[in-house]
DNA sequence: TCTGGGGTCCTAGGACCC
DNA sequence: TCTGGGGTCCTAGGACCC
């Protein structure tokens, strides 16, 4: 008797420089042309066009280093519109939808299809009606690759970006083992995913040079080296399906907002500002995905680039009696913890807050022996659920506590934004205006 | 003058229990 | 001076991802 064993199978869509993707398809004067995204706070650079990485500019080089040399050579530069991204992001996913029932979205530029189950006869093909589809409907290049395994599919849509001849697909489940062996060679230590910095550097230096050279490493050494997370990517580069997206990652185990200021910040009371800010934006998340949570974490810290001054960074955590979604609750603890970690004199430059012990709205676990009035908990409910109708229909920030102030002199620096051409009515697209 | 933000998973080690 | 063994839970910290 045969017993059939259902092969896996993954394909990995990739979206080419998918922010600088986002401002090409609103602004067509910017093909063919270089063109960069900034990182928030307009520090680093997150997202360059090919003609931008032919000019030798590198992922995540700091913008004040660089400027001169982005101008010189007439390079477009925007501060990034998340907004428009995260929106272009949402168009991208339901059009993949289209092309297989199981989308695992990865991040926002990045999404697995699991294949397994689909009736497809030639992979290559598909791919490339995908590609086609997505770039004729929403206007963003994308890649695929396809392999037995998420690593596999990873691998191929790497292979497949530098090499234009493959017309933005790779299929290798289609190659003989020799072939993809081949291949696998070729992709380099540091380029598998799941192998970082400093795990490159250990590798190289204990001969491991290439995705060749790992996969026909010793599984038990390497998992003393780099714990199971090595373990399984070995797994995978000899064709085993074993590493998994978490499928529920839309409830999320921990909430953060973090933001560097847009300029320095001495005094407590413009922490505190920044501080209520990113609380209020956290629960917000939190009650999005209908949750509570127990506790809250705050972090300040000077500029650790900053050579010279004595770098300092603290935090605190706090804990709440029982699970909540109330913006008052965590801001009236963040501030609490604030006058823990707060040592004057110093230039503050950043600030964060975690959220952490999440727990579904519905269970709300009474501890015993303290005090749990579900009534103001109603209450407190029904005004947090006002206040996002509220932000929701007339824009972020319309209701928010004083305690976030009005000034705002620590904001991002945001100089080079382009417009939310789809998500506000006031910046739309003007065509021949 | 100017260097992002938001996540995940794993392990070691301490606290605590019987 | 001697000072068990085994289990669980929690947290901090380190690695990684985009």
């Amino acid at each position: 008797m045969a017993i059939i064993i259902n092969k896996k199978i993954y394909a990995l869509v990739d979206c080419n420089n998918f922010f600088v993707s986002c401002e090409r398809v609103f602004n067509p004067k910017l093909r063919q042309v270089p063109v960069v995204v900034l990182t928030n706070n307009d520090g680093c650079i997150i997202a360059r066009s090919n003609e931008a990485k032919a000019l030798g500019i590198k992922m995540a080089e700091p913008f004040f280093k660089c400027r001169d040399y982005l101008e010189a050579n007439n390079v477009k530069i925007f501060s990034p519109n998340f907004r428009l991204y995260g929106d272009m992001s949402h168009r991208v996913m339901s059009e993949l939808e289209s092309f297989c029932s199981k989308v695992e979205v990865y991040s926002i530029d990045e999404a697995f299809l699991d294949l397994s189950e689909q009736h497809i006869n030639d992979y290559h093909k598909w791919g490339q009606q995908l590609v086609d589809k997505v770039y004729k409907n929403i206007g963003i290049p994308v890649t695929v690759g396809i392999g037995a395994n998420r690593t596999l599919a990873k691998i191929a849509t790497e292979i497949a970006k530098h090499s234009p001849e493959m017309n933005g697909v790779l299929d290798l489940e289609g190659c003989h083992e020799k072939k993809i062996d081949e291949y696998l060679k070729k992709v380099e230590i540091q380029d598998i995913w799941g192998i970082g910095r400093k795990y490159a550097v250990k590798l190289r230096s204990l001969g491991f040079y290439s995705a060749y050279d790992l996969k026909n490493a010793d599984i038990g050494w390497i998992r003393k080296k780099l714990t199971v997370m090595g373990q399984r990517i070995v797994m995978e580069l000899n064709g085993k399906a074993c590493r998994n997206i978490d499928d529920i990652r839309n409830t999320k185990k921990a909430i953060a907002s973090t933001r560097s200021f847009g300029k320095y910040v001495t005094t407590k009371r413009e922490i505190a500002e920044a501080v209520s800010l990113y609380v209020a934006r956290a629960v917000e998340k939190l009650r999005r995905q209908k949750s509570r949570a127990e506790s809250i974490t705050l972090y300040i810290r000077t500029n650790p680039h900053k050579s010279g001054e004595q770098y300092y960074s603290n935090s605190g955590t706090a804990q709440l009696e029982y699970p909540s979604s109330f913006t008052p609750d965590f801001v009236k603890l963040a501030l609490k913890i604030l006058d823990n970690v707060y040592v004057p004199g110093k230039k503050y430059k950043k600030a964060g807050v975690f959220l952490t012990g999440i727990v579904p709205e519905s269970v709300l676990q009474r501890k015993l022996f303290h005090k749990y009035d579900s009534d103001s908990v109603k209450i407190n409910d029904n005004l947090m659920k006002c206040l996002d109708t509220i932000n929701g229909a007339y824009g972020k920030r319309t209701l928010r506590l004083a305690s976030e102030g009005f000034e705002r002199r620590w904001y991002m620096k945001q100089n080079l934004l382009s417009k939310r051409f789809t998500s506000s009515w006031d910046e739309l697209l003007v065509v021949g205006g």
